[in-house]
DNA sequence: ATATATGTTTTGGTATGATCAGTTTAAAGA
DNA sequence: TCTTTAAACTGATCATACCAAAACATATAT
């Protein structure tokens, strides 16, 4: 019977079991979006501990984006957003950033997004059709040198595309490889000439087929484009 | 001149401040990954501000991943692991789950998940091959009454396939995707009678063609799996 | 009666100092 | 030299006090 002696203390630290409750009851909507937690002084009472405890807990659930803290006012459970997940991993990639990546990048892309497009050409609404427009056009009127510029339009047509699928799912998986372009751009979009003029023949393509909702024509528009920037960057690589 | 009575106080809060800095000097690679930071009294010290705000910032860095706290031992830069950015993205599908996205969750993986198949034919390793076989016998073995598990095993295999294309965008694009199934398992899965076989026989075909490099049938053979989940999905709604 | 000004209360933020509990390190002993 | 023991160092928790922003209630002026 060696159980008599067994561990009394637990590997978690106690701000961490904290951190645990409250996030189980935020997953499992025992707290609701928006709901105020109760004061600081009243969790102390009904945990049992230190405020120091119970602040260090809030801390690192106000850091991950699960409550939001006013001072003042009080503690509220947050709407979570993606962009907090896509910080986390922009800021892995920007300790790890390996340009290994960008083939692989494409790669989800051009396998991904021809479908993306079909989808959007079946779901489109009319005014997912005006955002693609103004991005075409925002793309014509971008000034040249502004290649900065330039590669957000583009990604943010890309987006719009998702978005035109109607299907939340792809939208939010799309959006962290989107939230990587940005990192590729100067390394290969602007050292090719007269490639604003193709991309946007080919978003205008893009365009059209989801308008007129033909699926198949938007699939084959949108691997045109993605092959043209595995192109672009086959050709960067042998510089 | 009313800049005479310019506003002193921040909107940041002052622990938000130091996080900002180290992280700062992290991301800068003035701190290397394992590096050592100074202890507590020390940081106090050359930040000059109080225990309790610094702990706050450190409390926020380590829920974030960035540093590593080792009680008794010391405050280490840690290297930011993929896990973060996809547990932090999987919280966020956890929350923003409702199921009315289960059609369209389905919807995404028969449109993915057969190319995700075909880049697995090609690129997979032999140690991938190991661990899809696994997941096979595994569920064979299985107690046909433990449908958690079952349906556990049956994801593990498809992340396993994800694995296999050897593309990491690959599996941060669909590791929080399989992370929402095991929600729609009992709804679902476990409702058929029969669909163990079926789905045994499928996983070795999809195996198989991984094996042999067969591109195509890997394919054709995922297209066939995720249809039958999408009728079997069908049908449940019907009830 | 409404609107503005004022003061009080509540809430989170910061500062100290003391103490607890693991780790590491160095000294003491075999 | 190796083991054991003790001290020193590190983070973790607690208790208290006080600061600052926001929300609330009250009183005052219009």
């Amino acid at each position: 019977m060696d159980e008599i002696f067994g561990k009394i203390g637990s590997a978690q630290t106690l701000s961490q079991k904290i951190e645990r409750r409250i996030e189980e009851a935020i997953r499992q909507k025992k707290l609701l979006v928006g709901a105020k937690l109760p004061s600081e002084r009243e969790l102390c009472e009904m945990f049992a501990v230190s405020r120091t405890a119970l602040r260090e807990a809030l801390r690192r659930l106000s850091a991950r984006g699960l409550i939001e803290i006013k001072k003042g006012s009080g503690m509220y459970v947050s709407e979570l957003k993606i962009k907090d997940a896509i910080d986390s991993l922009n800021l892995y990639y920007d300790l790890s950033f390996d340009s290994n990546l960008i083939p692989q990048i494409i790669e989800v892309r051009r396998v991904f997004e021809p479908e993306i497009a079909r989808m959007a050409a079946n779901n489109r609404r009319d005014k997912d059709l005006d955002l693609l427009l103004k991005n075409i056009s925002d793309l014509e009127d971008c000034d040249p040198d502004n290649t900065q510029m330039e590669a957000d339009i583009i990604n943010k047509f890309h987006l719009n595309v998702a978005k035109a699928s109607c299907n939340p799912i792809v939208i939010i998986t799309m959006e962290p490889i989107y939230s990587l372009l940005p990192r590729m751009r100067n390394l290969i979009y602007a050292n090719v000439d007269g490639e604003k003029d193709f991309t946007i023949k080919a978003h205008r393509t893009i365009y059209e087929a989801i308008r007129d909702k033909d699926a198949d024509k938007a699939f084959e528009a949108m691997v045109g484009q993605i092959n043209r920037t595995l192109e672009i960057y086959t050709q960067y690589l042998k510089k």
